[in-house]
DNA sequence: CTGAAAGCGCTAACAC
DNA sequence: GTGTTAGCGCTTTCAG
């Protein structure tokens, strides 16, 4: 089972940094030359004995360059702590392709996992020379304003947005998983099978499972994947418990309410890390102890969880870049896909032997 | 009292747009010219019949236009719908000014106003030309990378990183109020006194403050404010209850709990919107019917609250400029000052007449 | 008070 | 393969 951690400043850090999802580059700080001057492909080039055009296509993955050279270029890239200014990427680059972000009706954009995704792909989306326009949508959920591609967030059952865009012809990716469309999303049946597995592994054999709305699909496969392991266990899969609103609070009361009603499970697998944050909480109130009494598993891996929370993995630096990607295979007219990002299990100290 | 109403799509909108903070601007959608391209500070110069050189210097506010050169210029502005580049305006913009951004030790930087807040100070400091740099903070809180400027967020009793910048001499915006620094804050007094003018006039007398760790500024002053006000109608003003963490699960298990230990006050000023939906949902899950069996207040005026809750607004907007304003002040050696942003009641269907 | 011109740092033709 | 050069859209000297 994997136990990936997070790089340990990530949960002790208290300071942040303007721009601070960039912070995936590793860079090690906006460096300057000895004159003090911010450093330039120009410094890179001369460090690299090549010509600034050169450290542009080798920095950019153009072909046509000496893999010596490129390495070449990559260590004095690395050697100055060279650090592209988005800004003049996003002049010269001259492709004012306009981005919409669109959110499915009713989503929340304030959620701690969306503004992370924002974050990480305003980010990307800039050091990869696009022009971000505004795009305004309209009250229906459709987009209104035009922009040369569209992303569409928070996939469910009969989305509107799709027909309407296909109907339009108008390029989109879909963040979320849906057959036959461009879309991204996190390897949720794979999650929620870890997620059981983990727990069978752990000798448990009631295991509630706490979600949000099943029409959302990110919901329902996390499910799917979760009621599918258990039934290769043989172990019975009650229904899952649904909170339309997948918060905290909402958790915490659909929770407490159960175990109120008598409901004893051993184990809870929660569909986001902000519900297990509530399913602790009603089971601390419940005067259970976690692990001890309850083994607690939830999804996402978030920042600033507050416990020590065992949960399925999924990178949302890696989401928005392979959303960047099929962005560019979008406006190159690529062949449509579905990818999928890999999500790993994370074992933490809420989830222990069934006792 | 005031009775403002965000603009009727801002609740019900279920679209975003990329860069959405920057709709403040309300520009009309950035426009083409005739021929499709982009309309630059060229269109303007010619429409206005003046040099590129003359719109950038009227534009800016810089000193030596004639007026009516200015205004002409304006109006060449309005009428082509012009949005000035930004990442052309950083470009050539000659100050590289670093600004770090620290929170506090403990502060979430997940929470939906520090996300609104942080998305309009990054518009705000892009479209001012600003070159924002990524400065990595240390785990002690203190801002460990070299800074032009930095912007200390989350003030409470006790901040090390005020007395630590002052000693390296180091600009600094403190957002939050403190006398003697550079700071911006909501005026927090005065909406506590606000929340509870309101509830007094509607003939409350017991009423409940619900409020975050009394060493943050800001829960400190809305308790003062909210305390003076009582007292100035002779009325109880009893302890407020403390959530060391202000979520609206926290909020939500110490209200319960209050009401379940027999307190049954008619009113309650919760000091962020965020506890206020804890207290609506502990009031509805004691069978209390809000606003006839219980007025409840908030504070902010977040977006997403997902209630008609009467609340103290803060335009985090306007909060935004103000901060972006010191830091020019900062950057120009102004004098310190210390801004206060206006906030108002708004008045909603949470709160109502004393039964 | 206003115009002309020189860049900001980078990418993308275009040459060699 | 690699160097050279012309801008991207804007702000800002520097002349007039």
């Amino acid at each position: 089972m994997t136990n990936t951690r997070r790089p340990p400043n990530r949960s002790t850090s208290t300071g942040a940094a303007i721009a601070d999802a960039a912070s995936e580059h590793a860079s090690p700080g906006a460096r300057t030359t000895p004159s003090g001057s911010r450093i330039t492909i120009r410094d890179v080039a001369r460090s690299a004995h090549v010509s600034i055009g050169t450290v542009s296509r080798a920095l950019n993955g153009r072909p046509g360059v000496h893999p010596d050279t490129r390495r070449r270029v990559m260590a004095a890239v690395a050697e100055l702590g060279f650090d592209p200014d988005q800004a003049a990427r996003e002049l010269s680059n001259r492709r004012p392709v306009r981005v919409g972000l669109s959110v499915a009706r009713g989503f929340r954009r304030l959620i701690p996992f969306f503004v992370l995704f924002k974050e990480h792909l305003l980010d990307g989306l800039a050091s990869g020379g696009f022009r971000v326009h505004d795009v305004p949508t309209g009250a229906d959920g459709l987009p209104t304003a035009e922009a040369d591609l569209y992303l569409l967030f928070g996939a469910h059952a009969d989305d509107p947005r799709i027909a309407h865009l296909e109907a339009q012809e108008r390029p989109f990716i879909l963040v979320g998983h849906r057959k036959g469309v461009r879309s991204v999303a996190a390897d949720d049946v794979q999650g929620g099978r870890l997620a059981a597995e983990h727990l069978l592994r752990l000798g448990h054999r009631d295991i509630l499972h706490l979600t949000g709305a099943l029409s959302s699909q990110a919901f329902f496969d996390r499910a799917r994947g979760f009621g599918a392991a258990l039934a290769d266990a043989d172990v019975d899969v009650g229904k899952p418990s649904i909170c339309e609103d997948p918060s905290a609070l909402a958790a915490y009361r659909a929770f407490r309410t159960l175990l109120e009603s008598g409901a004893r499970p051993t184990a809870v697998f929660a569909a986001t890390d902000e519900m297990a944050v509530g399913c602790q909480a009603a089971a601390v109130d419940a005067g259970l102890a976690i692990p001890g009494d309850l083994s607690v598993v939830g999804f996402d891996d978030m920042p600033e969880v507050g416990f020590d929370l065992t949960t399925v993995r999924q990178d949302i630096g890696e989401l928005a870049r392979i959303t960047i990607d099929l962005l560019h295979e979008a406006l190159a007219d690529a062949p449509v896909r579905s990818a999928f990002l890999p999500v790993h299990l994370v074992t933490r100290g809420s989830t222990a032997e069934r006792r």
